[in-house]
DNA sequence: TGCCCGCTTGACCGAACGGTCAATTGACGG
DNA sequence: CCGTCAATTGACCGTTCGGTCAAGCGGGCA
């Protein structure tokens, strides 16, 4: 056993991966451990509780894509494409869980919010901050589409949460169906929600947005 | 103990109580059965698993809040103003929900959906049978506004399930935020994403849809 | 009256749960 | 070369899980 230790990021890694894919309640420590290769003493030398692991394992994932996100929502991309990146990124996402897990599994923070929100009000908080940091970007975006006069002004902030509300929707229908395919067209129900008239399907065919692209984590 | 026995009702109201609440791994069969006051052996009696149970207790609910849906979107009221009612009935039971147990307890089927759809095909399933019978007359009234020349002409499945994503969503946004106020408005998602180009925030003061309101169960 | 049978019970089962801990390992600094 | 201590282990803890079962209860009916 090598001395600088990966253990953690292993444990980190293989919570993430089997409440994702399955739920918090669902998956036992024992199995994380196994999963991550270590012994349950290792698991409660880095970690006080399961939640604990839990609530790393989502701060893990947020760093892991949070530079995804800067890309999508970069300030150098019209705003209303900038929903269509994301819109695409959450269903390639969701189509490589499916094809790996054969479920659509959702959004890994409204996973554990739906699950644990009335039982553990520090996960429920977790979620929720995880939730608001993905509304950051969105709040910009509007902004900056209704300074570009690309949709109806209204207040940035109200016009992100229904567009969270829709897209975490969609999500969670499409889970529940377990049909990804109905998140192919997940920016047509944000682009409705935010009053854009039909117009900007064309800016998905001036860049590769749908086709080419390189998967990775992605969520609401 | 009465010949005729209430044993299989008092089951299914504890556990739908009791999974609404918190959430369906969480909830032990002793608990439910303390909740209906039996033994475990009558629960067994009734039920042959958890599993069924729950699936029966759905059920049972949605004979239960289906009088609801027929009065809120029945015919004779005019079709927009159907969907403010909808979102009026979510708002006052989450609120009732709120004030019992100190949480929004989010949609009962889809809470039992987003944590099970990956682990119990038939729950999952379950779960997507009781959206869909929503659904039904969310199409309805959407057709019905269409033909009313109220919103755009689109597909009327189509939109349905866009503002079936819209409110599912909200309410799981509210449930893990624990802010039920986030329901107040529920309507103006709803109708901005049918376009309609806030017209009929009269009708709302046409009959007495927000102050005085019977609650009764609903959900999305 | 007495049998029948739906209903009810709670002790009990093996398994799995989250969590503990004394013992061991092995890379590093002195 | 040794002492130190983070890292690691897996047996073990008490509890709780979903589920079983032999036995008892008591109204309705013959």
């Amino acid at each position: 056993m090598p001395r600088t230790t990966d253990a953690k990021e292993r444990l980190l890694a293989a919570a993430l991966d089997l409440i994702w894919s399955s739920s918090y309640g669902a998956v036992g420590v024992e199995e994380i451990c196994a999963r991550a290769d270590v012994g349950k003493g290792t698991f409660y030398h880095f970690f006080p509780s399961k939640a604990d692991l839990a609530a790393a394992a989502y701060e893990a994932h947020w760093l892991e894509v949070q530079p995804l996100f800067e890309a999508v929502f970069a300030p150098s991309i019209p705003p209303l494409e900038r929903f269509q990146r994301w819109c695409d990124e959450i269903y390639e996402k969701q189509m490589e869980l499916y094809r790996r897990y054969g479920h659509v599994c959702g959004c890994p923070f409204s996973n554990v919010g739906s699950e644990l929100s009335t039982r553990d009000e520090k996960l429920r908080q977790k979620s929720a901050e995880m939730i608001e940091r993905s509304m950051t970007y969105v709040v910009q975006a509007i902004g900056d589409a209704m300074r570009a006069k690309l949709m109806p002004k209204r207040d940035a902030r109200e016009a992100a949460e229904d567009v969270a509300a829709c897209v975490l929707g969609q999500i969670l229908h499409a889970k529940i169906l377990n049909e990804p395919e109905m998140l192919r067209d997940l920016d047509r129900i944000v682009l409705r929600q935010l009053g854009v008239t039909a117009a900007p399907k064309k800016t998905v065919l001036f860049s590769p947005v749908r086709s080419p692209r390189k998967p990775k984590s992605a969520a609401a």
